[in-house]
RNA sequence: GUCCCCUUCGUCUAGAGGCCUAGGACAACUCCCUUUCACGGAGUAGACACCGAUUCGAAUUCGGUAGGGGACGCCA
């Protein structure tokens, strides 16, 4: 039988990487094993669920290149007619009915209720219980029948649904990650399954989809190891076969919590804005928790589908090290293909008013020129604004060079050389005429060096002139050193 | 508080009883390359949380302690 599996965002804003790391675990092994990578959005909490926000969840893992084989309808986001795909619709907040029709089965075998207590009185009796013991919701002294609490609530009373938890016992929970795992039902008391407003809950719908949807392997976040104890129970009463679970361990911040906001950055929309390819963060959060036996470091998504397997997580939590990711990306940078990485990067310099040449040849020239000092996308900007002659302006810091008395000859012989050099110099041009100022002007070292620089740059730091003058044409150049010269 | 999970260099990790004087990567530092900065190259430093037990032998197995994390909702 072939593997389906699922990841499951509750839409309230951007994807964070956490849950990007969980989306591509269940991407990895679906490609792996040939078999379906599902997505299915649970927005059943309607406070914080909104259009916007599962609009840039799809986004999101859209540009992370995760494509799913079924579920939500990346255009429509299923809320347009009907899915045409197997188990829709994929939006929990559109499968109402099937939950509605599986609370009523439980509870027409008894195995839930009714329960009218309002927040207030919940909130009462949580206050009364004894400080330092696990709180678990009483039952409500008296338990209605359907009947009688179907007229109340056609009343227009309230009533929220219950699962009761009766047996006593340990429930075992075998999972990939952890091995085997054991909770004592008396963990929970009987938990809600419908909402008072009719929305299932989180763990009812959880068990409900992944059986009707068919999946195979749950790989979520380690927060809802707990959780499984509950969703165990409702699998026996529905008598559903359970999937195989295995809980990642938690992305962590530098202070070794959960990451979180105030951290920095948390979602992948932000390290897309920042520069960085959604191949290197993939190939970041998947060693994140996940490694192989070899040395390995940089893969692309075809590599780490090839090498995944889901015996060798890491069951400790994980720091997230911007620092690598940089690192990383660096890495997958130079491995992009010009045409490509132009771009990527092309939009960024417009988006900043830095203009370049467009020729093929010189784009290519530059970047292998520039490749290597890139770590971000948004390196290319500090890389390129040289060249855009719109933006040369004599830095304050370039000062103490105009106080140098050869300064002005360098200044005179570099401009005579241009305007006996091609449109582009090669670096050997370059080097050539840095000498022959060197001989005629008499002068070495920063008081040859910098000038030139100052006079292609404006500063005298910067920029390697060996690798920058070559992609200036000769009459930006000119227009420099004539500025320069002017001052 | 109760239950559950976790614990190897600063960080990500390799490690399944002898191959471990614990390997790699990022970061740090040093040197080389370089008439600046970077790239690149070569090095240095840096870890098995603690205590017991099992064993000829333990990072690796078991127990405890400590620390960290997670869950205890009509959030997911």
């Amino acid at each position: 039988m072939s593997v389906r599996l699922r990841f499951a965002p509750s839409p309230t804003g951007h994807l964070h990487v956490g849950g990007a790391r969980t989306a591509l675990y269940n991407y990895l092994y679906a490609k792996k094993m040939g078999g379906t990578f599902i997505l299915r959005v649970e927005d059943t909490d309607l406070e914080r669920s909104t259009e916007e926000a599962l609009r840039m969840q799809i986004d999101d893992l859209t540009w992370l290149g995760l494509k799913w084989d079924e579920g939500v309808d990346p255009v429509t986001l299923d809320s347009v007619g009907k899915n045409s795909e197997p188990y829709g619709p994929y939006r929990q907040s559109l499968r109402k009915d099937i939950y509605q029709k599986h609370a009523r089965q439980l509870l027409e075998q008894g195995k839930a209720y009714y329960d009218f207590r309002t927040d207030e009185e919940l909130e009462a009796l949580k206050q009364q219980a004894p400080a330092g013991e696990n709180f678990r919701t009483p039952r409500p002294d008296k338990i209605l029948s359907i009947a009688e609490a179907e007229a109340r609530i056609a009343n227009g009373e309230k009533a929220a649904v219950r699962f009761r938890v009766d047996e006593i016992r340990d429930y075992k929970i075998q999972d990939i990650v952890r091995g085997e795992v054991v909770f004592p039902s008396d963990m929970v008391g009987d938990f809600v399954i419908l909402r008072s407003n009719g929305m299932p809950v989180y763990n009812f719908c959880c068990v409900v989809d992944d059986a009707l949807m068919k999946i195979t392997h749950v790989l979520r976040a380690e927060e809802h190891l707990s959780n499984t104890l509950r969703q165990q129970m409702l699998y026996e009463a529905f008598g559903y076969k359970t999937p195989e679970f295995g809980h990642l361990s938690l992305v962590l911040g530098k202070d070794r919590q959960k990451l979180s906001k105030r951290h920095g950055a948390t979602s992948c929309h932000e390290y897309m804005e920042k520069g960085y390819l959604p191949e290197a963060l993939l190939n970041f959060i998947a060693l994140l928790g996940w490694s192989t036996s070899d040395n390995r470091e940089i893969y692309t998504i075809p590599e780490l589908i090839e090498a995944f397997s889901l015996d060798r997580f890491n069951s400790s939590g994980a720091v997230f090290d911007e620092e690598k990711l940089k690192w990383m990306n660096a890495m997958h940078l130079r491995a992009l293909d010009h045409q490509k990485l132009w771009s990527f990067i092309e939009p960024r310099l417009q988006a900043a008013g830095i203009h370049c040449p467009q020729e093929p040849e010189w784009v290519d020239r530059a970047l292998s020129l520039f490749k290597t000092s890139m770590e971000t996308l948004e390196d290319a900007k500090v890389l390129f604004q040289p060249i855009d002659d719109q933006l040369y302006k004599i830095q304050d810091e370039a000062a103490e060079v105009f106080t140098w008395e050869s300064t002005k000859a360098v200044l005179m012989e570099w401009k005579q050389g241009l305007e006996k050099a091609p449109d582009y110099m090669s670096s050997e041009d370059f080097e050539k005429l840095q000498n022959s100022i060197k001989d005629s002007c008499g002068v070495k070292g920063k008081h040859l060096f910098m000038p030139i620089r100052v006079a292609v740059i404006g500063k005298p730091h910067g920029a390697e002139l060996k690798i920058l003058v070559p992609l200036l044409h000769k009459s930006s150049l000119l227009k420099r050193v004539e500025m320069c010269l002017a001052k």
